[in-house]
DNA sequence: GAAGCGCCTTAACAAATGATAAGCTGCGCT
DNA sequence: AGCGCAGCTTATCATTTGTTAAGGCGCTTC
């Protein structure tokens, strides 16, 4: 049974963006006019390695995977991004580059995506885009740090346990080989350390 | 024999910042007026693991190491930041927590500080200082994810050899076991696929 | 129910890395 | 010169992780 009553994804943004500044009304309207709705069925690529186009991305339902590829063709989980997060390319637009990572839809998955070269330019406009604009990079910045420093500090099992704790819920939607590649191990290895307890 | 006219680490900020963003003359007086003029020999800790002071710093000459501390004193190192560089606990700050990183000076170093605190609230007062926070957190962002791909995706010999060619001079001014630990391996390690080549 | 597939586990062996200890080298100091 | 120390290397052995291959289990599809 499906939820009779589903929520409006704008409501959502709306809500996710007045945590980081108040959004006079004329200037979220601006934001709303940017975010296109899109949905995406269950292993569906949402984003290209490679791709021209970055977009600035906002979940509200369903779950995303990240991850680099490397020449070899060999995939690497970046991160994953579920209901009312943000996810961007910063890195790749701050560069000019090309998107050097892929998304995958693990889940059917309902988001909201806006161009960030739009979303940037607006920070021309007013001040309240560029401080939407400092809280993102903020926020994207926390969690890199917080997984640089998992990465540097603890051991393969250590992280299994950390991201079991901090994500019981997101750790039962993730299938174990993903989950492997992103603790930066293998899906074998994995399953080794886990029957170590 | 040193500089005859050594350059004013004001002057380096100053430009550093323009490069973000055109910083009118009484906004850079601010910022000016906020950054302290500071000197540490080499080997002397300028920010003890902990503390609770969040600094944003900008080194004029010298070389800074920046390294985690675990619960048994081990010691990671997580970047290294030389002239003309930022570096700031951007996520320490944004979270509200105590500063869980120490900085060590690898040689005299001449550094200009200024509370973090203290700039985040000229967010409030002028949109170019938000803007020059929005490029600080971008510029730390971007520098991360560099760092967090090569952890990912290198191996621990691959991630030497792109240290090495990124940044040859900066290379021979780091102690081998503490660009070891920066790697994710020991000086043991390093050393034997350094004979590898 | 038989076949196919996705996901997970297990086993056996190879490779990479850690831990510990010993020794080498250059350099500053007295 | 002789000493002490910091930084680096080397050797040896234990541990971890990767690789490859095989099989199990549940689910869907025909």
């Amino acid at each position: 049974m499906t939820n009779p009553l589903p929520s409006d994804p704008y409501l959502a943004l709306s809500a996710a963006l007045q945590r980081w500044a108040e959004l006079p009304q004329p200037q979220w309207l601006v934001v709303r006019e940017g975010f296109r709705r899109r949905k995406a069925v269950a292993r569906e690529l949402v984003v290209f390695p490679g791709s021209q186009s970055h977009d600035l991305l906002f979940v509200s339902r369903g779950l995303l995977r990240f991850f680099y590829l490397d020449e070899g063709g060999r995939e690497t989980n970046k991160a994953f991004v579920a209901e009312n997060e943000f996810a961007a390319p910063l890195a790749s637009a701050v560069l000019q580059q090309p998107v050097y990572y892929g998304v995958e839809a693990l889940e059917e998955t309902e988001y909201l995506s806006m161009p960030l070269g739009e979303f940037r330019a607006l920070y021309h406009r007013h001040p309240v885009f560029e401080r939407l604009g400092r809280c993102l990079a903020e926020m994207l910045l926390v969690r890199k740090e917080r997984r640089m420093r998992s990465m540097l500090e603890q051991t393969a099992t250590e992280r299994y346990r950390t991201f079991l704790t901090e994500n019981p819920l997101l750790a039962e939607r993730i299938p174990q080989y993903h989950l492997a590649s992103y603790l930066g191990i293998t899906e074998v290895s994995l399953s080794r350390l886990k029957k170590a307890l």
